[in-house]
DNA sequence: CCCTATAGTTACTTTAAGTTACCATTGTTT
DNA sequence: AAACAATGGTAACTTAAAGTAACTATAGGG
């Protein structure tokens, strides 16, 4: 079995332009937002909140996060015209499903991480 | 189910010395490295084999990137000593097994890519 | 003796990630 | 009344990562 990624025997398309599954999955696996899909799965979340749980999150980068993977449809994000102001971030259906094959590989991960951290000892030593 | 990345009902570690899985992912779902994997799927290859069949990935970065995925053990690197040089990369069992979930998601990609630049289409068009 | 091929490395530039300080609004504290 | 806290951000800046272009050594071929 082998990916569809614009894979054939002969070339492999790095590109976002070129090839639709980077794409999505540049956005999809990079740090803060698989934390904040994660943090997402308990169900609604303001702003604030979620800063509190992922720790070391910047305002910023959250805000960069959010509006990402609210961009691509992972979240949908409703306002409430208080004061002060209430946002509260939802998973959308797709944003659930996406978390499936998140969490695998996240366990694959837990899985591996002694193999790991023993290959790169022993590389490290080597040098 | 949930995914137990450092993930508590109060806290989510973002940082790869509070977080293996993180130190893990990080490695792993980036750009060039998930391509040479799956390059390497069907056997063994060549450095300027790789390069010429990962379409615009540099010297560079098919050094660097190849140098990480060989520390962190999913591929073997084996020099031969002739002239001009030739050095052979494998994917080694663990190097196999992480394709599993990462295939998962590529198909998960596949599925959603449609969906998901529509998101973004309204997305843009409301802003 | 110049050209090709290999598997890189070095120095540089550009882009992305991350940090710090600031904003407007309202209610509460001093 | 003035200062402070809480909210959900934004703007300007710095640092770290990604990417580019030119260079290296070695042997064989024309």
């Amino acid at each position: 079995m082998k990916p569809q990624q614009n894979v054939t025997k002969n070339s492999i398309f790095p590109d976002n332009e070129n090839c639709s599954v980077r794409d999505v999955l540049s956005k999809l696996t990079s740090k803060w937002p698989m934390l904040i899909l994660f943090a997402l799965l308990d169900g609604p979340e303001r702003f604030s909140s979620l800063q509190r749980r992922i720790e070391n999150i910047s305002r910023r980068m959250l805000t960069v996060s959010l509006r990402q993977l609210e961009r691509d449809g992972y979240i949908h994000r409703q306002v409430y015209p208080e004061v002060p102001p209430r946002v509260e971030y939802t998973l959308t259906k797709m944003g659930n499903t996406a978390t499936i094959p998140l969490i695998e590989l996240v366990g694959w991960a837990e899985r591996n991480h002694n193999e790991i951290r023993s290959c790169r000892e022993k590389f490290d030593a080597d040098k």
